[in-house]
DNA sequence: AATCCACTTGTTTTT
DNA sequence: CAAGTGGATT
């Protein structure tokens, strides 16, 4: 047990200050490596200790692993008997809590399903097909984006039925019926008894808005929140925050403007940009000392980021050794670079000792990561891949949480098409199909039709209703058993009975065995799990309440920090909030990162963002890695590195040799200039076809390429107003001319034209195969 | 109904 | 390169 002095004395003058103040609202802006979490931690146990009843705070995090992380630190500050109480988890766990202690009110069960990401696509093809339109307008993945997109922003479907900017934005895009596929979506969710991950901050809303009673027994319950990760919350996340501290006002975030990196999923870097706005009288502080990282590193990142515009001034500073300079690496091709980094890290681990957990390797996207592990993989490097496809998403398992999701809730209709597909029972598509229309016809649920095939005069033959029937009754009898049993002998009876095992050991083929050890693992985990509950004091853990976690899980809550030492392969996304002793950051190229995708300047600086993040994770060095040429979808591409590579101080960093000449080909983008660059692009659509960067290799296409190196895609910002290895906007220079602007760029007969203003000099027109060009920035 | 094969297609980041 | 689709086969 700790004082209250001693707690303080632990921080420094600054962090003293946020964890002391109580007196309003109050807002953390805490550059990386200052101590956020620490903060965070020391600010919940002063009010433990200045008498605050732990159930009485709320704390949002961004994931589960960050929450169980300081439930442990505040454990240890003040006694886990008392950090047990904390409300403390991510969004989502904490809302799917109050939801279902709540459900009966908006229309749900207690025990509704959470559906996750691809079961919410799938319902939305299968409702896409049904209205026979077309799926290649209709992209299933885009209108869950739109949707997704609408519920953080609190638009439910029946208000954006009547809501004519959307409807007007939706038939100007062509997809005119996207407001009945959301409305069918939530129709379709509701009879399901199943909310997507949007709905559970949607429903949280609507929970709190329509239910006084209900916001009032929280706002008496809460009466302090804390947030973290503020900068990454989305308006409906913030609408719940903001309602649960109306009254009181006691609230305290914590977040960093400059690592908003999340607006893809709907966050909204205004929420902490405009926090003053929301509660006028809050006090803000900031935290600037770095503890993390070098002098060295610290000033890049600060260099990197002074870029972006917008921002929360701050000066964040280090009074750690300066360090070494960034170190860039060059390589000829994707696995090249992976070479050349898994050489480093060998070098680095047997001349000077760190262990391979020591570092990590961060990318843009998870496909980034093959090259890397067969590289590792060649030198024995042991290592650990976060993303990608995660434990839960497997075939085998998802196929066993079916099972469990069927029997806790038997209108999951994700569930049952799931279940009764596999193992196979002679069941099939043509079947479900009536299944569904005749569900549909009579507004009842998969599950009732199943049931009593013949009331519902499904039109299958006799042989087909009986195993219809017969499924439904082996679900029956497991939900009967569902009653008594905890979830782990759930598990191990659900298995044996609806015929995975037997389907499991059918053969002894590589991925049978491979199947049935995920199996034993979810199932060996499921018993961790019960133990684990009993020993915090609870009885009777069922199915359902193994559910409900696990929905929520990812599976970098799953790892455990195994003694082993062993490497890290991550996304930046993924990497943030941790650090690293050395941090390589790779496929630092244009097209990459930042991502072919951005179009416009708002996404460029959540580009940049990112690159922030990933480069404030190092402790103590840095590797900056790219490749000259990359397959992509089985296609080689030749590559320019990253713009944000010149964003960096120059005096940072390691240039290998022939950098200079690598980045003179290198398109970089003014910011500046962007919006004219986008107007250009628009009018100069149809004339100026770009030439394609992907195409198949040959032999004499490296030398084409590389000369002429008009090296984007078509789908590029920067297709247009970049070609000859120089960009609209660029300053230049020409040997007879002097300096100059490029105004403009043009293609002519396969050749690069530019109009250069030489300013006194006039303006000319020089091709660009004949000009010797040098860009100046 | 289920399986297999050849083809197309399309690609960020994730609670 | 991969996953997912559509068609033919058993």
């Amino acid at each position: 047990m700790i004082t209250l002095e001693q707690l303080l004395s632990q921080l420094n003058e600054h962090q003293r200050e946020a964890v002391a103040y109580n007196a309003g609202p109050s807002l953390v802006i805490a550059g990386a490596g200052s101590g956020k979490t620490r903060v965070l931690t020391y600010k919940i146990a002063y009010l433990l200790l200045s008498g605050y009843h732990p159930s009485t705070i709320l704390a949002l995090t961004f994931t589960n692993k960050a929450a169980r992380e300081m439930k442990r630190r505040i454990a240890d500050l003040v006694g886990a008997d008392k950090a047990k109480w904390l409300w403390m988890g991510t969004f989502h766990s904490i809302f799917s809590r109050m939801l279902r202690s709540e459900a009966e009110r908006i229309g749900f069960t207690p025990q509704f399903t959470v559906y996750d990401s691809s079961d919410s696509r799938n319902v939305l093809k299968a409702i896409i097909k049904e209205m026979q339109l077309d799926d290649k307008v209709y992209k299933p993945a885009m209108i869950q984006g739109r949707i997704s997109y609408a519920k953080n922003n609190l638009i439910t479907a029946s208000a954006y039925e009547s809501h004519g900017n959307l409807l007007k934005s939706d038939s100007d895009a062509r997809i005119p019926m996207l407001s009945n596929i959301y409305s069918t979506y939530a129709k379709q969710c509701r009879q399901a008894n199943a909310m997507d991950f949007d709905d559970m901050l949607l429903y949280t809303n609507i929970l709190l808005r329509d239910f006084p009673e209900v916001l009032e027994g929280f706002r008496q319950r809460f009466q302090f929140i804390l947030v973290d990760e503020y900068q990454d919350t989305n308006l409906a996340q913030h609408i719940i925050v903001k309602r649960l501290a109306e009254i009181h006002q006691r609230i305290a975030v914590v977040g960093d403007d400059a690592q908003s990196i999340y607006s893809f999923r709907g966050a909204n870097i205004d929420n902490i940009l405009q926090f003053k706005v929301q509660f006028p009288t809050s006090k803000m502080f900031k935290l600037e000392q770095n503890y993390r990282s070098t002098q060295n590193i610290v000033a890049a990142a600060n260099s990197l980021i002074k870029k972006n515009k917008g921002q929360i001034q701050k000066n964040v500073f280090s009074e750690k050794d300066e360090g070494n300079r960034i170190q860039l690496l060059t390589a000829m091709t994707d696995t090249e670079e992976g070479y050349l980094v898994a050489k480093e890290i060998s070098d680095l681990y047997y001349q000077e000792h760190h262990p391979y957990s020591d570092f990590a390797i961060l990318y843009r996207t998870n496909a980034q990561s093959r090259n890397f592990e067969e590289a590792l993989r060649k030198r024995n490097i042991p290592y650990r891949i976060y993303g990608g496809l995660s434990f839960y998403q497997r075939k085998e398992i998802r196929d066993v949480l079916a099972y469990f999701r069927l029997i806790v809730n038997p209108l999951d209709g994700e569930a049952l098409k799931r279940c009764i597909n596999y193992p196979t029972r002679g069941i099939g598509e043509t079947t479900m199909t009536k299944v569904s229309e005749c569900a549909n016809q009579n507004q009842v649920s998969l599950w009732s039709v199943i049931g009593d095939p013949v009331f519902f005069q499904l039109p299958v033959n006799r042989p087909t209703a009986t195993k219809l029937t017969h499924f439904y009754a082996m679900i029956r009898a497991l939900s009967d058993d569902a009653t008594t049993l905890d979830a782990y002998e759930m598990a191990v009876k659900i298995i044996k009975t609806v015929g995975i095992s037997e389907d499991m050991t059918e053969d002894m083929s590589a991925e049978n065995i491979s199947r049935r050890e995920n199996i034993q693992e979810l199932v060996s985990g499921i018993h961790t799990f019960c133990e684990q509950k009993v020993n915090e004091g609870e009885t009777q853990i069922g199915l359902a309440d193994f559910l409900s976690e696990v929905s929520l899980l990812s599976d970098q809550d799953l790892d455990a920090e195994g003694p082993d030492d062993k490497l890290t392969l991550m996304t930046i996304h993924a990497a943030k909030g941790l650090e690293f002793r050395n941090v390589f950051i790779v496929g630092m190229e244009e097209e990459l990162f930042p991502s072919g995708y951005v179009s416009s300047e708002r996404e460029l600086e959540e580009e940049r963002r990112l690159f922030y993040v990933a480069l404030t994770r190092a402790e103590e060095r840095c590797f900056i890695s790219y490749a000259r040429s990359r397959f992509r979808n089985g296609q080689l591409n030749f590559t320019n590195p990253s713009r944000f590579l010149s964003d960096i101080d120059q005096n940072l960093l390691d240039l290998p040799a022939d950098f200079r000449q690598a980045m003179s080909v290198s398109s970089f983008m003014p910011n500046k200039r962007e919006e004219e660059v986008f107007e250009k692009k628009i009018s100069n659509e149809e004339s100026d076809a770009p030439i394609k960067t992907t195409q198949r290799f040959t032999s004499s296409s490296w030398k084409k390429v590389a000369s002429s190196s008009s090296q984007m895609t078509n789908t590029s910002a920067t297709s247009i107003q970049s070609g000859g290895g120089v960009a609209v906007g660029n300053k230049v220079f020409h040997e007879k001319f002097g300096q100059g602007i490029v105004v403009s760029l043009e293609q002519m007969d396969g050749n690069w034209k530019a109009n250069v203003d030489f300013g006194s000099n006039g303006s000319r027109a020089l091709l660009l195969k004949y000009a010797k060009l040098v860009i100046l920035e």
